[in-house]
DNA sequence: AATGAATGAGGTTTCATTCAT
DNA sequence: CATGAATGAAACCTCATTCAT
């Protein structure tokens, strides 16, 4: 079989592994019997157990990358639009490929400073981009006074968690883009300055979201 | 020596050894070398590793427990402040028990699925306990129309999140008080219908709360 | 049992299945299965196989350096007495011990850089004592122009030539002094000068060897 | 490519890497990394690795046999001359071949009985030749009274040990021809009667060597 | 109640060898 | 002839748990 092919299967194979009995209780006893190879196999194409964790996270940071748009921050109209993208990219990224990936990252942050530090940088690069956005709007004014780091880490905290409860735990089983519609109002409501409100509520509506 | 107080000192090893090397890479070796007692000893104390970790997870939920104190809803100025103290009297708790906090907030929820569960249920006991706070203030009228169980995940979530970050990784040094605070009229403002701001604000300064 | 016993007794059964199999034939499972302890015992004693085989080196190299006596080149005629003092012990150490020997003499020296080294400097202990003597004698014309460094490691590579057919292949079975006696004439009168050839065999016939 | 001229590039690949890192240490993928063929292509010529190892012995073996020349003892001012020309013989193909020396001298002995004896009988043919030699000088009654057999092996064990030097330690880094001739006449001396030793100094200088 | 030596199942990893292409 | 992916037995080592003292 092709190198590529057969890296493929262990990966996958290593990954829904992972998922049902985390990193620790999985074997690579487990791995191989799932992918249908002999054991000395997995160490041809992976040099540890170690390692297939490592290119699992790698993969997850890479795609999940490659989802985000860039949002612009020029035209106010289109921030809201974009964020609200960029959450629902994330989302169906997760939902595709199901449990493996909340596994992995939330195995990870366990697993050694090495993975733990590859999660946070996930994190922190959203952070840093709803601490800008928030900076940014703190600057025109629209917003009440409010500490942006704080926000940008409450609200990636939120998030973070309504997607633990959807895809761990099967709840809050609403329509896709609800979820991440309610998410998105109760934000902008939360941080936006009471005189803007009603410019706020007009930006909600323009993208679909009643108020 | 009195078996409680053997039984104390291996519980506190163990919650050192268990914070600062994870569950996994932690040994009984480990415990009771830090507890200076012999390895033997260790299980006549615990039937097992899980065991003492599960002890440590009973502890700090029934801790926890007791410092919330209940919130009356009948009282709508009261309810505020008393979301606050709690919040406050979670993160204290935290604070002076980090190595707890980081077990929880790290390590339970992989272990296995009892401890998850247990853990989890600590999760609904406070989304429950504000879905009926934001039920009970929706019949009122007095919020935006939002979903209070997403809405009470999405709190959890982002005080989770800020809980993290500080105690894991000490980011988001600021004051103790402030922190949740801000947490707070994020999301007062985030729920609350627009009519009733100014109502919000008032209680919010009365609190000592700046909007 | 107590532990200096055991690992005495580890020891043992390692020393006999090196012997018997060598070092890459031999397994922690047949050292285990000769010591009559469980596998993971073997490892309370030892942190690995290559551990127990630098540990009997030691013990080897401990135990004949204390039976090595020094000999004094002051007065000419202890010097082959007590040569072949040493050379008698050597044997006698190898005689007694002969696994032991087995070990040393055939697989340190291919097991990594670390042993060679180690069973290298045993055989340059014994070299540089025999430059130093071959030296001497040389400085008091006693001697046939040789190079000392040379002829020092001859001496060395014959004698373990002897011991290796004596201790591995049980050739050359004289009773046990006759043949250090043997060796010791071939090279007193191998490097003296004719001259002092008289002298020579008068030391010989003091300490009881023909000529 | 021509079969005969793809397995002497595995046997060459093969000494080297034996020679670099030992048999054992040695893998199969470093033999055929370094003769740049498949995996499997090794295995269409030698049918394990311990034969492509007794390959090299047979041939170093063969080569060896074919480098000596017979030493007639009818003439004996040619013996000693004869002596040193093997001597030399073997020096210069190891010094050639260095890493079949290495190979030889250090592991064949250890790998298993069958390479054992077969170096072991190398060693025999050499110690019964020499001790042939000194039966029939010891009839003619030239030699101080010695054991054949010992002295012999003394002998063999001597130049090993240089060899083993030389090859390996890179030291002795003497002249090519001298470090033969020292050793030859260290023995010559060491057996011969002193009656007779003006007429072995006689012999010694007839071929160049200063006694 | 306390000890700590002993256990052994279970884990990861290696590598000589095979075989379908 | 040549390839190189696949094999799987066997090696080493760990560590939660037991038990005789």
């Amino acid at each position: 079989m092709e190198p590529t092919q057969r890296r493929k299967e262990l990966l996958d194979a290593a990954k829904q592994v992972f998922a049902e009995k985390g990193y620790h209780a999985a074997g690579v006893a487990d791995i191989v019997e799932r992918a249908e190879v002999a054991r000395g196999t997995f160490y041809l194409y992976f040099k540890s157990k170690r390692e297939v964790f490592t290119a699992l996270l790698d993969y997850t940071f890479q795609t999940l990358m490659e989802r985000l748009h860039m949002v612009s921050m020029d035209q106010p109209e289109t921030i809201i639009r974009g964020l609200l993208d960029n959450m629902s990219a994330i989302e169906r990224y997760f939902e595709e490929d199901s449990e493996q990936a909340n596994i992995i990252i939330r195995e990870a942050m366990l697993l050694d400073d090495d993975s733990a530090k590859r999660v946070d940088e996930m994190r922190q690069a959203v952070v840093e981009f709803l601490e800008q956005l928030l900076t940014h709007w703190q600057k025109q004014g629209i917003l009440r006074p409010l500490d942006p780091v704080l926000t940008a880490h409450a609200v990636v905290g939120a998030v973070r968690g309504i997607f633990e409860q959807r895809m761990i735990h099967r709840r809050l089983e609403a329509g896709e883009g609800e979820v991440m519609e309610h998410l998105l109002s109760l934000f902008v409501f939360g941080i936006i300055d009471p005189e803007h409100f009603e410019l706020a509520a007009g930006h909600m509506r323009d993208i679909g979201l009643e108020d």
